[in-house]
DNA sequence: ACCTGAACACCGTTCAAGT
DNA sequence: ACCTGAACACCGTTCAAGT
């Protein structure tokens, strides 16, 4: 699983770079951001770019993976803190948001998750996946909200995970951070939101959806 | 509103042709088809392709216009002859199913609520679109179902277009129809799944959807 | 008035040559 | 073992020349 033999130090450097310029030329452009770019302002090679990450997907999953992590490690404390249904209503809202602020995951799960056709499957063993986590941690509480009688038992944890991840997708474009001053249109971002409103929006919608997905008494 | 001066003959074949392969290519090839791929298809010059349709969401409007409005009329229709609470909840599944069929329309949608970032909105006066008709559409049904006290009156027409086409993308990717025998990935369309199976998921999303927004008696 | 197709710019990807 | 960067293929877009 982990390294093998280490990587010498120049590898290791590179890598750090090209996933740090991955995230400022993500944040700044969106998905689809040039990965010429991306290796230029990282300061390496072209092929050095692919040598690390074949594909884009590989690369969107190194700079997310933590964060992913991060996310699912977060259900196990909120099925502690909370009841069954807050918890996952909670922990569903986070998930939004983290779809919202990281513009790539969205693209992740949406080919993880079976939804759309942005990102393609690597190509190879499907199955392993960096939102396995995801997974697990929705599996884990949607049990815990059914066996608590909150939750319908006719739906499935992957039913809940595409549903939030539409949700996500349909709330809008938050603005990015750095917007790069682009020559582009005028206006400024066009059509894009205050974070605050897409994030309240995003809960709103989990909260109709929620009310759906409630067990009837 | 219509052409001041008729086209010319061949101008008008031109633009036939140009419709009917790329109607083809986006069934055969997703979103993104090659515009060039297009032009040849359809035996003219990349430049009338430009001439005709000066960006891919011109030529995926024209493409999709006449459906967009079948669609929109049904639910003059569908008012007529159901409650108000059933009609909606048909005409959604309508409008989902729609959206699972043609690919394009996902992306134009997307843009026009406010959604993703694919098929960037059109320069220019963003405000006229070709989705009016379906947001006209659903506010008289969502206007209609509120009044009969069906549905929630805290949620807007904007909101119910947005978390049902969050839905449909969501639901998966129905396998083309003429799918071409790619020299790609060997077992066939990885990961997409019978046109059926994509349907019955989204009505069973679009109904636990309704749940949450039906009226609490 | 409209069409053609060569030309240009840009991006992803590969690979021979370097260290 | 890893990096570089030129080279190639492909796609979108424009435009001078044609009819």
């Amino acid at each position: 699983m982990a390294q093998v033999r280490p990587m010498r130090a120049d590898a290791r450097r590179n890598r750090e770079r090209l996933l740090a310029a991955a995230v400022e030329a993500f944040a700044a452009q969106g998905e689809g951001a040039s990965l010429d770019d991306i290796a230029k302002r990282a300061g390496v090679g072209a092929g050095t770019l692919y040598r690390h990450f074949p594909t884009r997907r590989a690369l969107l999953e190194a700079m997310y993976s933590d964060r992913i992590e991060a996310i699912a490690e977060r259900a196990g404390e909120l099925a502690e803190r909370l009841p069954a249904g807050a918890a996952l209503v909670a922990w569903l809202d986070e998930l939004g948001l983290g779809m919202i602020q990281m513009r790539g995951l969205r693209a992740l799960l949406s080919s993880s998750v079976g939804g759309g056709e942005e990102a393609g499957r690597g190509a190879g063993g499907a199955s392993s996946d960096c939102c396995d986590p995801l997974r697990q941690a929705v599996a884990r509480l949607v049990g815990d909200a059914q066996r608590a009688g909150e939750l319908r038992r006719d739906v499935g944890a992957m039913d809940v995970l595409r549903l939030v991840h539409g949700v996500a997708m349909a709330c809008g474009e938050a603005v990015g951070g750095t917007s790069v001053g682009d020559a582009g249109d005028a206006e400024g971002a066009e059509g894009a939101e205050r974070a605050e409103d897409v994030g309240e929006r995003l809960r709103r919608y989990v909260g109709l959806l929620m009310e759906g997905l409630r067990a009837r008494g």
